[in-house]
Order: structure tokens, then sequence, then C-alpha cells
DNA sequence: CAAGATTGATCTTTCAATCTTT
DNA sequence: AAAGATTGAAAGATCAATCTTG
């Protein structure tokens, strides 16, 4: 499955490395986070809006809309409660295309400034290959089995 | 700061692998998660007592242990307070150090297995270097300004 | 009945006060 | 008063039922 050795410990490197990528990934969160603030968007409403607006139609059924997102049913069913409480939007509605609008591009700028502008493209690359691998590995590993939730 | 065109829109494939990095490493933790999950430690849990166990004399000050594992003054004290409610630890008494003991051997063995395993040496290498290089940017960059909460 | 979807309970995180200590 | 620390309230996430529909 992998390539390197399999029965020695983990090395203080590869931990770094690792703590490291929980780190940053957190921080780039984060930062992402605060930026939606800025247009009243969580990073919940985000994921919700932006799946919507890739859907045909700008519709999808409730699981098809939690596979797309990677949430199980119960949370997305909460949180699209909790939008609708809010005047937000569940299928996608004038107020709600509106409201990705407003935010995709503030959005878009911020991971390109935060993220893509860190890169080069060769680092791009090299970062894609590895998290290839990672997925590639959580398909044949993976104890808990499933995949996801 | 960073080395390439600051004016350009981000581009699909530059997307395309911040949407990856941010699935991977969500997948990841709840993976880790459950894993913590069989000992009975929460990740939160797993922070706290790390810290601790790596701080000098097991012990660190309240502000110094939200500044090691990056929390909020307020996060910490409400989880501090659930882990007394649990019979848990503060300050890292014998069950604590117990409890990170039984916990550390199956986590580390897991984070090997499921990302360490996963990556030859020199995507090891290039992840670090990548990583470096977003921290880096996030220094120089940052509108929300400060660094974290 | 089984998959799709919602609900309630509980735990976690965040935000805005507030209390404490120097 | 300013930094350190705690608290309460509200938002978000998770788990185990439960309800709904095909």
């Amino acid at each position: 499955m992998s390539q390197t050795a399999q029965d020695e410990r983990l090395t203080e490197r590869e931990l770094a490395v690792w703590r490291e990528l929980l780190d940053t990934t957190s921080e780039l969160r984060r930062l992402l986070s605060a930026e939606l603030q800025q247009v009243e968007l969580s990073p919940g409403d985000y994921a919700v809006l932006l799946a919507l607006t890739e859907a045909d139609g700008n519709a999808l059924r409730s699981s098809e809309l939690a596979d797309a997102i990677d949430w199980e049913r119960s949370r997305l069913s909460h949180h699209l409660g909790r939008m609708e409480n809010r005047g937000a939007i569940v299928v996608l509605t004038a107020d709600g295309l509106d409201a990705i609008r407003r935010a995709s591009g503030p959005h878009l700028r911020a991971v390109k400034r935060l993220f893509a502008d860190a890169l080069e493209p060769e680092q791009i690359d090299n970062l894609a290959e590895a998290l290839a691998s990672i997925r590639k590995n959580l398909g044949s590993n993976n104890s808990t089995e499933g995949g996801h939730a």
C-alpha cells in the first residue's frame, strides 16, 4: 500500500511535519473564517451555499448536499434549520445567490492571498501529490473503516 | 513576500488543491479523533495533556498552556472545567500521566499509519517546505492581523 | 423494512461580559 | 487600569433515537 517501511516508529521529523500540518491548516481555517464573517457567513454557510451554487439548477436533495460537503445528515439538518431561523436559505433563493456572490469574491481572494500566493507552482504540485498519497493510503488503510462518518 | 504573481486570480488548479487540503486534513482529524476515543480522550484532552507532558515539571500556567496549544483563554478554561468534572486532570497528576501514556502509543501509531506511511521521505520534505512557505506568508500577510485569536 | 431526514440531548467552541490580581 | 482568568449565553457539532417514505 505504502512505499516506506511499515515497521518502524514515527520519526521526530514526521511528527514535527504532522503537527505543522495540523497547526497551519487550523490557522488557515481561522483566518478564512474571520474573512467570511465580514460578509455575515459562517464557514458552514459558505460550504452549503457553494455546493448549491455548483449543483444543477442550484438545488440538491438533502442527502446529496450532505455527501457533497461530506457532512453527517444530522449536522446538515441542524445547520439548515439555523440558516432558516436567520432568514437565510435552504434551497438557493435570490437571497442565497446574493449571499454567496457577495462572499465568493473576497473569499477567493483570501484563499489566494493566504494560500496560493505563498506557493510556487512546483510547491502546489508537490502538495497535491502528497495529499493524493495520503488519500490513497486512507482508502486502503483506515481501521475505523468506512471512509467517512 | 511571495514568489508568484500577486495580481492574477486564483486558478482552478490552486483552488482544487486548496479544497483537497481542507478535505484531507478534515478526514485525518476525524480518523485520529476516533482513534483517541478508544482510550476515552478527545482531541482537546490529548492536546492539553501532551502540552503538560512536554512542559517543565509537567505544569504550565493557564496562559502558557493556552499559548502552547494555541487556544483562546476562554476555550481552555471551559475545557479544563469539563476535564475536572470528568474526574480528569488540570495539572498533570498521576491519573493524567497515565491517561496520556495509554493514549500516546496508539495515537502515534495511528499518525504513522494514516499519515507518515503514506509519504516518501521526499514527500515529507516537500510538504514541510510548502507549509513553511505558507507560514512565512501568513506572518507578513494577514489582514485580520495579530497572528492568532 | 430500509434509506432518507429530523429531533433532542450533550458536548464543544466562540463571543462578550465579568471577576481577579498585580 | 491592564493583563490573567473565569463565566454565561448562543452557535455549532456529534451521537443516539425517532419519524417519514419509498
